[in-house]
DNA sequence: TATGAATGAGGTTTCATTCAT
DNA sequence: GATGAATGAAACCTCATTCAT
């Protein structure tokens, strides 16, 4: 427990140092240390080396990223629109609380392999939280085929609607830096509407 | 010009490591001048530092990879279907060409924060390259408009339609490793028409 | 304190190498760190850089070879004369201490192993230490000056009664270097009869 | 002779770098050949290697400096105060000739930029260089001793004599550097006056 | 248990020397 | 003969890991 509240702290320092921008070989352990306010040497009580840490802290971080919509799908009761929306509210307000980790070059920059960051291990990780959260997407899509508001249905729809919403917030989280013209601003309601129709369009 | 096809051996060689899922920090110059099958110094003939090499040689590939798109959209020259299908083609071409450039992790992996690759000018490169190809799919979208085949153009749906090609494009790629059921296969010709047909869903 | 005891070390290996004839970019942080008893990496536990331990190693000895000078100058009670016999036996005490560092090649630049080093910071340091040297003479000829022994007091003659010190003791130091023949030998004590005598004259 | 005049190309700009405040490992291959208007390659159609190119350079500067005073002395026909003042106007020219080889740090080691070399060759070329000046010293002083002008005769006063004369040219050279005050300040003639004045004392 | 001083392998970069042209 | 592109040994410096306290 003890045991658990340090990992924590270490596993926030390394969240910490990935949010400013720095890579698996930019973070060095001392830095780490550091912020997690023990001493460097202390690190190699909980942990076997420094990749360890990352992979222990990524695999940690998606976990408590990925539990509210785990949590709010499979508590989900309400109808295809109001859980749509439900979802997309509170994705946005996960990006707020974790903002500093997102960039908005990212989204389908599918090129990712150069930003490849090379611990093996997290790139596990980063694909089963992926097909996690498609298929948390998917269970909502079905909630709207029983309404039968939609249709279509599979991989290729999931993964859209997926991008819509993630497009949606990375705007209401990014608006200022994306660069779009002022009569093109929306409100955050609006903007969620325009999600809504784009998953309906989507899925037809 | 004997310079210029050093260069180019040498950004070859940092793609190559790139593609293996090398970082900046993970890519040696030791191994940049292995694989380009020069001396370790002569790197250094070409280039003033390490960094400069790998950014020079993302600039180079992102100018080779974007040329064909921009001129295929500068002289299109067919109606809108024609027009999408041939730019969804040439995507398809070009990522047989690189794909060992792409994985099949990326995509929507927003919380590309992890990946950073911490060359600010890599960075900037970039996003200006996604910007120019989000550009190209507008001009595009713009011909369907002027056909009165869709309405809905703006950035949201540019980025969605970007998303669309490049979902389709990375599932034809990596079939087998996104593991879908083979009774959700479809042919080449069936996913472009796919495609084509999110396309105008997206955009109304 | 054991900060300072281990940068003690590493000035003492700087200054070893120094004697043996070594420039600044002749000696290597590996053999310092080899001299010193310590890991090369340590080095930088203490120091931000190699120029970084050699300008302090430098500036340290300075301090080290003049405290003697500077503390019996300012606590001479004595006699011109018997002043300036005490001043010219502590210069052939500290000569002996540190020969190694002096060359018998240099003319009265005594400590010329230092000059084989480009470091500005160094320069600076000679500068102001042959200065306070100069000075600590002057005072030491104002005494003879109050006594009416000298009268020609300035820079110039300064320069040469630190001169002809420095010369004598060079000549003790390396009487079988210098290519002196027998019968020119003298003991030390004669030799210092003579510097004294020869300062006499220098000062009118 | 197109061999020879070449080397002097080289050495000139071996010459020009040690002036520069250069050390005997500051200074390039490239930038030796540069100055000397060849390629790189082209130095060792000439010298085997670079310490080879150095100690030659030295080797000869330090003939083409003793040169004029072996001949002044070797042909000395006039009285002992009118050959050294010819000979400290000697020095004084030359020192202006090659100014930029001094610098006002030094003792009487004043040539010493070269100090900054470890090639052992060169401490042995210096080594002869000052035995050599130090007997042309002492033979203008026999002719002074031959006057009846002066008595004391040997090494101590031969290399207080060039100490004298060396000062007083720094003096001259460096002026502004070395921190005398106006009312110090000389005009040559005076200068020369009191370094004679100064030898005849150093020499009873 | 917790620390951080010490280490040294391994990274980038420089430059004397070679050799094909 | 003359060149300078290419080389790679060797330098400086970093930082993950260890271990005495």
């Amino acid at each position: 427990m003890a045991e658990e509240s340090k990992k924590k702290k270490i596993y926030g320092a390394v969240l910490e140092l990935f949010r400013e921008g720095k890579s698996v070989k930019d973070i060095k352990v001392s830095e780490i240390a550091n912020r997690a306010g023990i001493g460097k040497g202390s690190i190699y009580l909980h942990f076997a080396s420094k990749d360890d840490v990352i992979l222990e802290a990524v695999e940690y971080f998606l976990d408590v990223w990925l539990k509210p919509f785990r949590e709010y799908v499979n508590n989900a009761d309400k109808n295809f629109k109001e859980t749509c929306i439900g979802f997309i509210n509170l994705h946005i307000k996960l990006f707020e609380d974790y903002s500093s980790l997102f960039n908005p070059q990212s989204g389908s920059e599918y090129i990712s392999v150069f930003n490849a960051n090379t611990l093996p291990g997290t790139i596990e990780s980063f694909r089963n939280a992926r097909l996690e959260y498609l298929d948390l997407v998917e269970k909502i899509l079905n909630i709207g085929a029983e309404e039968k508001r939609i249709s279509y249905i599979n991989r290729y729809s999931a993964n859209m609607t997926a991008e819509a919403i993630m497009l949606m917030v990375k705007y209401i989280g990014f608006r200022d830096v994306l660069g779009i013209e002022k009569e093109e601003e929306y409100t955050n309601e609006q903007c969620i509407d325009l999600t809504y129709d784009m998953i309906l369009r989507v899925c037809k």
